[in-house]
Formats: C-alpha cells, structure tokens, sequence
DNA sequence: TCCTAAGCGAGACGGTACGTCTTGTCTTCCA
DNA sequence: TGGAAGACAAGACGTACCGTCTCGCTTAGGA
C-alpha cells in the first residue's frame, strides 16, 4: 500500500489513510518552504503531521518518496491542464509549454512556492524541468531545425531561461495575469529561435 | 585557524596545513564528482584524504565551508581571468560575462564538472550564478533598458538559459573551443535582447 | 473473552473459538521449540497460526497468558494423573511427587521437550516446579522434620536436584521406563533425607 | 576495544573508558535487581548510567555483552577464589565445589543477588552453572562411577540441587556463615552420592 | 642544533536521525 | 452488525554521522 499509484485515489481507500497522507504532504509543504528541503527530518514532518514516526513509512518510503508522491500528483494536473489548453486554443504558436505552466503555477501558487521557490531549495525544479522537456522536445522537432546537436542545445537554453523566470516569477509573488510574462518571456525568447543561420557546434558534443 | 581567507595564501604558512587543506580539497572533488554533494560524508572525505577526523575540524568548520573555500578559489580566478580578457580585448561587445566563463570553465574542465555538471548535482551552480549575476548587472546597466523590473527580468532569463547551457556543455564534455559554444549561446540570446519594445510588465513584481 | 478459565472447557464454546485457540497454543509449542521461548514474537505466532493479530488479542492478553492457559491445562493433567497414581497405589513412599511426574512427561513428551526442555529456554519451569512445590510440601510435613528453615531448605533442594534432572532426561529423549529414572532419582535423594541429624541453619534465613 | 578480555583490565586502558564502563555494568546491575533482565532496556541503563546510547555501543554490542563481560569478571574471580581455597586447605573433601562458591557469593552479595537471585530472574544461572560444571565434573571423574551416564546423572542431580539451594539463600539473605549451608547441602547430598550401588538406567540416555 | 609550539591521528563522547521491528489499542469495512 | 483486517502511536533497536573534546606523538621552524 506504499504506492501513490497503487490505488486511483480515493477509490475505497480507507479514509484514515487519506487523511495521513494528506497531513504529512501538506506538513512537508509547509517546512520544505520554511527551512528548505534538506533541513527538513522525517521527524520534523510526522511532528508537524502529528503523525507517529512508523506510521510514516507505513505509507512512504521516506522523504524522496514523500515529495515525489506530491509531484506526481502535480503532473497529472499539469498534463490534464496542458490537454484542455491545447483542445480549446488551437492557435498553435511555437513554446506551447511555457503558457499553462504559468497558469498552473498560479493557481497552485502554495505548491509551487514550496518546491520551486527559491525558499525550498528548487526541490522540484528538476522535475519540473524533466516534464517540461517532453513537451518541448515535441514542439522543437516540428521546427526546421535539423541537427540534433542544435535542438538539444535550443532546448537547454530555452529550458534553463524558462524555468529561471518561472522562479523568478514565483518569488516575487506571481504578481499579474500570466499572460503578461508569458508574453515577456517569448518576446526575449522567440527572436533568437526565428534565426535560421544553424550555429555551427562540434558535431557530437555528446550524450550524457 | 579555521578561515581561508586569514592566511594571504602560502605566506608563512605551515607546510603541513598546507599538505592537508590540498588534500581534504582535492578529495571532496573527486568524492563529489563520484557520489553527489549530499552523498558525501565528511567521514568519506577524511577518509579518502587520510586526514583524521578532528583534522578536518581544525581547518574547515563543515563540508559547507570546505566547498566554499574551493569556490573562493575559483571565484578569485575567474575574477582574474575576467580582467585580463578585458584589458586585451577592447571590442567590448554585449554580454560580456559568458565568453570568459566559457573559457574558464574549460581550463578547469575537472573543477567544474565537479560542481557544477550534473554528476555533482549542480552544489555550486547558485555560487557561479551569483559571481556572474554581479557581472551581468553591470552590463545591462548601461543598455538602454530603463525599467528595473525589465532589467532583472532579461538577468533572470539570461542567467538561466546560460547557465543550463554551460552545464550541458560541461556534462557533454565540454569539446569544441570555447568561443564557438558562446557564439552559438550569444545568437540565441541576442536577438531578443536587442528588441526595443520594453513588454509591459507588472510595474512591482517584487523584490527578492 | 479473554481468559481461558472462563468457559470450562468446551462447554458451549463456540467451535471457531477452540479453532483459534487451538491454532494459537499449537504454533506457539512448535516456535518455542524451534527458537525459544524470548525469540518467539506474538506475530510470529499469528502468522504461523495463520490468524490475523488482533484475533489473538481476543483471546489472549499476550504471550505470557498464552503460555499459562497452555500450563494450566497442563496442571489439571498432571493433578488428575497423580490422583488416579494415588489411588491406585497405596503403598506411599517418600517422595510421591516425582514418578507421577516423570510419567506424565513422558506421555505428553513434544509438549514437555519445548516447555521444559534446553531447547525452548525452559519456559515452564518455575511453573512446573511451582506446581511440584504444592505436592512435595505436603510430602515433607508428615515427615519427622520440624523446623520449618530445615524443611524449606530440603524442599529447594529436592525440587532443585528434581527439576535438573526433568530437563536432563527430556533433553536426551525420555528414554527408558519413567519408573527407571524416578528410581535412580530417588537412590540419590533418600539417603540425605532419612538422615535424622538436623542440621543447624541459621534461625531464620527469611521468607522468600 | 569491544572485548572486555582485550585489555587485561585497566593497563594503559583510557580512563575514560573504564569511568563509562563501570557506570554501565554498575547500572545494569542496579536496574537488573529491580525490573529483572528482560525487562532492562538498553535505553534504561544508558539513562541510569549517565551515558549516551550510542557510546554505549562503542563498548558492548549489546546488553547480552554487558551481561556476559560482568560474568567473566565473576568467572576470573571466581576461579582466583577457588584457587586461593584448594592451596590452602588440603583436606580436599568431595565436592570440593560447594564450598568456594557460597564464600564468595556471600562476598560479592549485590551482585549476585542481582543475577542470580529471584529478582533479576537468574538472568546468570546458567553461566554459573556452566562454571560449576567443569569443576564438578573433575570431582566426579576420580570417584568410583564408572559409567557415563550415571556420571552425568549424578552431576545433573547435584548442580541443580546446589543451584536451588544457593538461589534460595541468597534471595534469603544469605545470613549465617557460608560454612554451614555448605555443611548443610553436603549432609543432603552426600549419602545419596556414597551409595555404591549404581542404579540401572538406559545405557545410553542421549548426549544433548 | 635543539626545543618548543603546532599540527595531527586516534578515538571517546553526547547527540540527532535514520529505517526497522514489535506491541497493544482503535477504527474501518465487509460479509 | 460482529469480527477480521489493518491503521495507528509508542518506543526500543542497532547504525551512521555529526561536532566537540582530550590525549599523546611527530615535526616544523624559530632560538
């Protein structure tokens, strides 16, 4: 029963589970924002949970899980929310990521402080940036660029200046419509892409 | 005894401590590169230097410190090389900041995949970040952009996009000369940087 | 529901209960006898019982009740045998208690070797001896011995010699006649006790 | 520098070292006279003692060690007593290992209340047992019995008697000179022992 | 050249946190 | 609706590090 996955959410799981679960990751949020992961104990979120130490690993098998168990969560929203975007605009202009990920970000502005933030050390950030890259990867092999060297390096830079300002962003208070620093980030972002002249770089810089 | 920064470097400086400080330093890095920051002990690191435990205390007041006394290092070198780039090099374009950076990083390929490649998980990514953020603050200060949130938006997408750049160039191997990975760099970034139209952003988006 | 003494045996109990019970006392011999009685965990119990934890706190209070519903069943045997002994035989030696007990070891052999046997810790045998120092007191009251230090201090050591030698003959397989050892027994107990000198001890070496 | 046997007690031992092992055998003595073995944690005897657990394990492995390396403290004087007694009394009676044994349970009464008394439940029975053995089975061996069965039987009979009867007077008190329970447990035991006649039993009853 | 101050190793020590295990109670769920 | 399943709190276990400390030995660098 250790799985988030296992069960679907709530489908005949026991309430007192739910409600366990719900106290430590909300705990975890808590503290993560206040000291930063890595000064967060395990005994500090079963405190804060009042949950009993053992009944914490009854449920995960410790603090990586505890937060990946967040994140898948915030993945799954994050695709439905991208989905529905994608459906209802179809004006299908290039970095399609960067839009519903301010949205979201927005609107689980709690969440997003906690695990991005730069308060919380940017725990989730590489996750984030993980989910992102699939979606760019798709946008980026529909454009005219051939080499594969170039599209990862586009995609690095891209990725790194989003996921920058996005922290950014969340600092400062996700202050205004997300459209305004959507639109910001592309107006840096969309000219240099538009470049046709392929850069020349060695022609395998490898994989890793 | 326990601050770099008390002894002007090798000035009268026991042999011994000298012998140890190089070693401690040198077994971090390789420790770090092998296993990640957090993975490593300060256990570990005594151990592979061959230091005794409480030597270790004698000189660093934890494994924070000794990593920023390595950075420190690094930090005045970079510094360094900085000016002396500057001072041959008059057509100072934009963007100063990267060039050198790229070139350092090279130089010191085994330093910084250390800390700052993916193997290493990035400990002294926010460190390089801060000493260029200096730089680059600089820089843009004498563009025309007038608006303070408009300049620390471009710092933030700047900074971010470089550097996930260098530290997919690092992982990758850092091959190639240096000045074609920061041409390919500049021509995506410029563009979009030399666009006049100041986007409209929330006029106080905060400070931090 | 929880003691044992409550129903008397059977008596309109129902059929599932005297399963559990069952279930329960037979795993619990099996697992003293493998690991001893310390080793011996209340879940290790269910599980070779195949009986969910908690049913065993219905019927039991914890492994300490378990093992006394075992011996009290084991008491109520040993009496009754005794008494039919008694019965039957009229010529009453000295020493009465101890050819009943050799014999009713030797029936119940697998339950004995893990109760009193090396193996298993000997668990019962204070029981065991507790029960014993019943008859045996009796035993010496008839007999010329007055002081009631004197008396006690006989008692110890008979029950003490006694005791040791159970457990030696279980340990090495009960065999031979149960009459067989109770006589050699008795050839080494007799001679010291028919001594008619009471021995000064002191006056009153205490009560516990 | 776990054993207790690695140093020969107190050479060039850090004093440290014997101050924390003294609190902690000294303690455990103390809790073990009052809750009994079982019911000592080793987080008891580290509060009582004043020492934290984890130094706790920097010398014993656990309380099964601390146990043992108080016993063979005991042993090591124990045999040094014995010693001392066979020098200087010649008049080397049978069971010569009685005698000793109650001088110097009376001599180092705390302890041995502690751990062979009632209180405590004998947690060092066996072990004292196991000393005695080797010493009465010398005893034994220059006796007429011939057979080995009967040897053992009669050691089993007298080792158990004797430890009763030392357990009952130490729970007593242990009042009166150690000569007469001495004299006393010889006049019950003797006899019996002198019977030439030796009672058929199974030729060969087991080795366990 | 010596000898004195330091650097140094070894490791004892009290802590904190870990992940595991067992116990006894209490609650949910299902047949 | 009563009993089985199992969630739960409590707390001990043995391990791993941490940072502090004391102890002697070695050794460098100034007298």
């Amino acid at each position: 029963m250790n799985s988030s996955a296992k069960q679907p959410h709530s489908v005949s799981m026991d309430r007192r589970v739910v409600r366990t679960r719900r106290a430590l990751q909300h705990a975890f949020l808590k503290l993560v924002a206040e000291k930063g992961y890595d000064a967060v104990s395990i005994q500090d979120i079963c405190k804060a949970a009042d949950v009993g130490r053992s009944t914490f690993y009854l449920h995960f098998t410790g603090k990586e899980h505890l937060k990946r168990s967040g994140l898948e969560h915030l993945r799954r929203e994050l695709e439905a929310h991208r989905q529905r975007q994608a459906d209802a605009n179809v004006s299908c202009e290039a970095l399609e990521f960067s839009r519903p990920m301010f949205e979201h970000a927005k609107d689980h502005l709690h969440i997003y402080r906690a695990l991005a933030g730069s308060s919380g050390g940017g725990v989730a950030l590489s996750t984030i940036r993980d989910i992102l890259t699939d979606q760019l990867r798709k946008d980026l092999s529909i454009t005219q660029v051939t080499s594969t060297v170039e599209r990862e390096f586009r995609l690095q830079f891209l990725l790194g200046a989003f996921m920058s300002v996005l922290t950014w962003w969340l600092d400062a208070g996700a202050k205004g419509d997300p459209a305004e620093i959507d639109q910001a980030f592309k107006a840096l972002a969309l000219p240099g892409l538009s470049q046709a002249k392929p850069i020349s770089l060695p022609s395998r810089p490898g994989s890793a």
